[in-house]
DNA sequence: TAGACGTATTGAAAAGCGTCTATAGGAGTG
DNA sequence: CACTCCTATAGACGCTTTTCAATACGTCTA
């Protein structure tokens, strides 16, 4: 779906990887998101759309909540593809 | 050895994966991975610098040369944390 | 319909990153 | 020693990224 540049792209910030992992424990909504950190709604919302346009989150509205929620098979592709671009041994391990 | 983030700042760049890309076959020396690329040494000697400071590859000195490989340990256990830490079914595949 | 609430967008400032040229340093060679 | 070759460092430039405040947009409710 999306390249092994792109993926550690969107992955190479503590705060987008921080909320990949609040959203591996289940769906959240921007304020939800917001409210675990220091930082304003704009730049989470930000943060939100990079995950999204590279294919790491999904999204979906309710009401007046957008409700955030990990891209499982697209992060663990991402992730297959980079071993083997890496590990000359990859093939040990098929993902 | 070195967090998620970094590993993936490190990789979030094009030529700095074809780089480790072509370390996977074998270690190189300086002037034959410029070679491979349509920049300036300096430029590449640069990228050089990052992926070793956080410890995907290795250098050694042989003479006027100086030789590269990759820290293959270090970047599957780096994928390992990728993946453990986004992907909640990763205890199905120990690394 | 007005207002309140949740989220996205805009525009700007600051910091970071990739690239270059110029140059320095270290190692072999004549 | 002087010279050449290989690699690393320094400094500068432009582009990208991160962050914020301000504001726009959409949705629910009174």
């Amino acid at each position: 779906m999306v390249n092994c540049v792109d993926f550690c792209k969107a992955l190479a910030d503590d705060t987008r990887q921080q909320i990949l992992g609040m959203l591996k424990e289940g769906e959240m909504c921007v304020s939800d998101i917001v409210a675990a950190f220091d930082m304003s709604q704009p730049t989470i919302s930000h943060h939100l759309g990079i995950l999204k346009q590279f294919g790491l989150v999904t999204s979906r509205k309710e009401g007046k909540l957008v409700y955030y929620a990990i891209n499982h098979d697209n992060v663990v592709e991402c992730c297959g593809k980079l071993i083997a671009k890496f590990d000359a041994l990859s093939e040990v391990c098929e993902i």
